[in-house]
RNA sequence: GGACGCUUAGCUCAGUUGGUUAGAGCAUCUCGCUUACACCGAGAGGGUCGGGGGUUCGAGUCCCUCAGCGUCCA
């Protein structure tokens, strides 16, 4: 067997070992028939993306939840892949092309896609690779693609079927234009920005009555030139006269009428609103109702049109809005520019206000809304924390339609055809079903020179809400049997920001909900049981970790200097259910100092002596001599059965953080700190000896089973250097977690409870030390003062007492005088170095000890000689307070003798 | 404006259904290279649990209210 080194050495391990389970094909997710199934499909990152502290985070989880489920027996199947991003990776294609002066209209459609495709084909799979760094368990042999051809037969197929169904339709309205990336938006992908800007004061005049006017508030005079009324309240006395009259537009002037309409907000300004239907989507629908023209001064670019005038056209909208602001100063219609807080809406990716623009699109109508709400509300899938179910539920209440195309080529495009002659903008509802003039189908048209297809492609989003299913095959019979769709559909969990919460998770419930096992119950439709949200992760100062900010540090940078366990034992550990996480870095390098203290445990137990059959828990326990357990043994034990059940409650309940500290608590203190140190003196004695070791591995054992869904590299080193696995096998394939790892063996609870006190005695002992400048060397004598049960506790242990004390020596003596002292369950410990003593300090240190204990007392007693407490308090707790008051008083008489012994 | 979350040690955070003297990591200070680990060990200091009010025998925990910070939806 290998030696182990002295320090652990991340880089090598991680490698040998991703390399040897992706040989030995441990990421395989395979349908086993009397298994039960776990199941997760990644949330795709985007195929432009690199790996970031939130992806880090994210995976980390979900490798977590797969690794212990393969250790828990079930058969688990981890699903990833990639999505294509449509604006993204559109806008960092076209920026190569830039950088040769070309644009994507130089190359046409088909040039231009396979230019992406050849992008994606070179750069796209860095995300996937980044992963695999991270220890990411994946069954990469699955990995898709939303635009993979089989996937994006089930994109186009849904739009069809949806169509056929009577949710999808064409319509000109108001969208969210995004004129950077020049494509509609969904309301989603609009960002609420709060904008100090300005606002204008502009007077329209009077065409009947020059010299009067009417005033109105805008923060957008350049769409003047698309005014087409001045709408007021129709309550509103001081305009009532007004109404029907008409104004002078004072850009690009034409005279417009004032009417009359509910939706003005009379306190707002003057109570005069400008009309401009074009580009504000309340002003259209008063537009609409007064059947008042439309008038769109903009280009899809965002600069202005002829219809904006000859002093405006081919500026760009910001450039407009000081040349209008300029003109209408010189005509003297502007009043005055006022300072101005509003909130702007920004778009999600391209991060440029975006423009309310009239436009045809295709636009869906949500199905299963209903059933969506009860699959959460009812609890058949659980939201965690659950709190977002809230969220979710809200949204559902309020859902608006989803405009699902794109003015984009990079994407599905949508199977419709138009044909040939026939007006696109002109189109009824009964015209698109007409399939002389639409053909909507998968296969498309048979006679295609007779057609045009449609040249919008669909929302990313419209892709990826079919992820849980279109990834097992759906809807092809046979790929979904060669992908075992009924064995891990519905898939277990979701694990994913709360974020993409509208954007994403609702939108699959939909999915699951309209198009898996159609006429079986919700439950086996519904695309996963549990959603976990995970926090997000912000940098010191609390802001979200962004590229443009440079506050994020790179994880692969991270993984270098930390180790991957490092870094996911560090995540996790700051990240509590539920909260954002400020990242911390020295929170990493701990998660590497406890890899680094595992290694040195399990190099400490390899020089100890001789490695027995480890190969199973059974093994183990057969080397034990039961009859021959100390105290010690007994507490090991009994908190690795603890730990083993709290480990498992939190793994089961996501409480990831909970589940590392658990750990940390009980493999440092518990085992390092104490149990290991006290070994040093069980190993010298061929008594002790065998059970300690076996104990020892026993506690290893285990140890690595619960650790190794956080940290899978360094647990599956160890497990392999202590022979705990047959040649050729694999911790993270073939070992199972035992719920009892003690096997038959009987825990002490009294025996195991003396440790406790026999832990404090130490710790005061150290103290006491401490206290009186004493190094934690060997070379003291203590004297301690104590009755024969406590005697005889510490002389059973007293070996181990003077290695963890620094004791040369402890002797039982009644009478002490003058020397420090501190009194412990065990009895009062003397120091013996009286004639070094500072009397007058140590009478000090006792009174003040003796204030704290005076206030404590009075403390215990008030709650006793309440009556109220006494009646009513369950009689544990009155008995406990009992106890506490007599150890109390106890020790304040000790404390109090000890006082009057220093003179 | 509405919803949700947060406020506990210098920093970042735990604290399960109310129950002994509120914990951890990091940082700080003191001591120690004792045959796993200095990526370590021993010890210490440090908190009126955001303010106020209430319920209760008992409140960091439950209720009300105020303040500050954050997120989402209008």
């Amino acid at each position: 067997m290998a030696e182990i080194t002295k320090s652990y050495e991340s880089r090598d391990v991680e490698q040998k070992w991703y390399a040897a389970w992706q040989q030995a094909g441990c990421f395989a997710g395979t349908v086993t028939p009397h298994a039960p199934a776990y199941s997760i499909a990644i949330p795709p990152p985007n195929v432009t993306g690199v790996l970031t502290m939130g992806h880090v985070l994210n995976n980390t989880i979900q490798d977590i939840l797969i690794r212990r489920a393969r250790l828990e027996g079930r058969s688990a199947m981890w699903l990833p892949g990639t999505d294509h991003a449509g604006i993204a990776t559109q806008t960092v294609v076209e920026r190569q092309l830039r950088k040769e002066k070309k644009t994507r209209h130089d190359f046409g459609r088909e040039k231009f896609l396979e230019k992406v495709w050849e992008w994606r084909e070179e750069k796209g799979g860095i995300i996937l690779e980044q992963l695999r760094r991270l220890g990411a368990s994946c069954d990469w042999n699955r990995t898709q693609f939303t635009m993979d051809p089989h996937y994006s037969q089930a994109v186009l197929g849904v739009f069809v079927q949806l169509f056929e169904r009577g949710n999808i339709y064409r319509g000109k309205r108001m969208v969210n234009w995004c004129p950077a990336s020049q494509t509609a938006l969904s309301d989603e992908e609009v960002i609420m920005k709060p904008v100090n800007g300005l606002i204008y004061r502009v007077r329209y005049e009077l065409t009947e009555a020059p010299g009067t006017f009417i005033e109105v508030k805008t923060t957008r005079p350049e769409t003047i030139p698309g005014d087409v009324a001045i709408a007021v309240h129709p309550e509103d006395a001081r305009y009532t006269a007004l109404i029907g009259k008409t104004v002078w537009r004072p850009l690009n002037r034409a005279a417009i009428p004032i009417i009359a309409d509910a939706a003005v907000d009379k306190e707002f300004g003057s109570g005069a609103l400008k009309i401009t239907p074009a580009h504000d989507k309340v002003d259209f629908e008063v537009g609409t109702r007064h059947k008042l023209p439309v008038i769109d001064v903009l280009n899809a670019d965002g600069s202005l049109n002829a219809l904006a005038g000859p002093e405006l056209v081919g500026l760009d909208r910001f450039a407009g809005r000081k040349k209008a602001a300029e003109i209408l100063k010189e005509s003297g219609a502007l009043l005055a520019e006022e300072a101005y807080a509003n909130n702007v809406g920004y778009s999600e990716r391209a991060d440029v206000p975006i423009e309310p623009r009239l436009t045809w699109q295709w636009w869906l109508r949500y199905p299963r809304v209903e059933e969506a709400k009860t699959a959460v509300r009812d609890g058949h899938i659980k939201f965690h924390p659950e709190r977002w179910s809230k969220v979710y539920l809200h949204w559902l209440e309020n859902i608006q339609d989803w405009c699902i195309s794109r003015q984009l080529w990079w994407g599905h495009r949508i199977p419709v055809w138009y044909r040939k002659g026939v007006d696109k903008e002109s189109l009824t509802e009964a015209d698109l079903r007409d399939t002389a003039k639409v053909h909507i189908s998968l296969a498309g048209p048979a006679d295609p020179e007779n057609w045009v297809q449609e040249d919008d492609v669909l929302d990313t989003w419209a892709s990826s809400w079919l992820w849980p299913f279109a990834t097992l095959g759906w809807p092809d019979k046979d790929k979904m049997r060669a992908a075992g769709y009924d064995y891990f559909y519905p898939t277990s969990t979701l694990v994913t920001g709360p974020d993409i919460i509208f954007f994403w998770v609702a939108r699959m419930i939909m999915a699951g909900l309209e198009f898996t096992h159609e006429g079986e119950p919700l439950e086996n439709r519904i695309p996963f049981r549990d959603v976990y949200f995970t926090g997000i992760i912000r940098d010191q100062q609390g802001r979200k970790m962004s590229k443009s900010l440079g506050n994020s540090p790179d994880p692969l940078d991270l993984i270098n200097t930390y180790g991957a366990d490092g870094l996911r034992f560090g995540i996790i550990s700051i990240a509590p259910a539920g909260q954002d996480i400020r990242f911390q870095e020295d929170r990493i390098e701990g998660g590497k100092n406890f890899c680094n203290k595992l290694w040195n445990a399990c190099r400490f137990r390899q020089m100890s002596g001789e490695m027995g059959d480890n190969s199973s828990t059974r093994a183990i326990s057969s080397r034990l001599d039961e009859t021959k357990f100390d105290a010690d043994d007994h507490a090991i034990l009994e908190r690795l059965l603890v730990t083993t059940r709290e480990v498992g409650r939190c793994f089961a309940q996501f409480e990831f953080s909970a589940a590392v500290q658990a750990l940390y608590a009980f493999f440092w203190n518990d085992f390092c700190d104490w149990y290991v140190e006290v070994s040093k003196s069980k190993l010298l004695s061929p008594e002790t000896k065998p059970n300690c070791l076996a104990i020892q591995d026993l506690v290893l054992r285990q140890t690595l089973l619960l650790l190794h869904p956080v940290i899978p590299f360094i647990t599956e080193e160890l497990w392999a250097l202590l022979g705990f696995g047959a040649p050729g096998t694999f911790l993270m394939r073939d070992a199972r977690i035992e719920d009892a790892p003690h096997g038959r063996l009987n825990i002490d609870q009294r025996q195991a409870s003396t440790v406790a006190s026999v832990k404090m005695f130490v710790s005061q002992a150290r103290a006491l030390k401490a206290e009186h400048n004493l190094a934690s060397r060997r070379d003291v004598r203590f004297l301690v003062k104590t009755g024969d049960a406590a005697w005889a506790i510490l002389e059973g242990n007293l070996a181990k007492l003077m290695r963890m004390a620094g004791a040369a020596e402890f002797v039982r003596q009644e009478v002490v005088e003058g020397a420090p002292a501190v009194v412990t369950t065990l009895g009062t410990l003397y120091l013996d170095l009286a004639s070094t003593v500072d009397a007058a300090a140590e009478k000090v240190r006792l009174t003040k000890e003796l204030e704290a204990m005076a206030k404590h007392i009075a403390g215990t007693e008030a709650r006793l000689g309440n009556e109220a407490f006494v009646s009513k308090a369950p009689p544990a707790v009155l008995e406990g307070a009992r106890k506490q008051l007599a150890d109390q008083k106890a020790k304040q008489a000790e404390l109090m003798r000890l006082r009057a012994a220093l003179g």
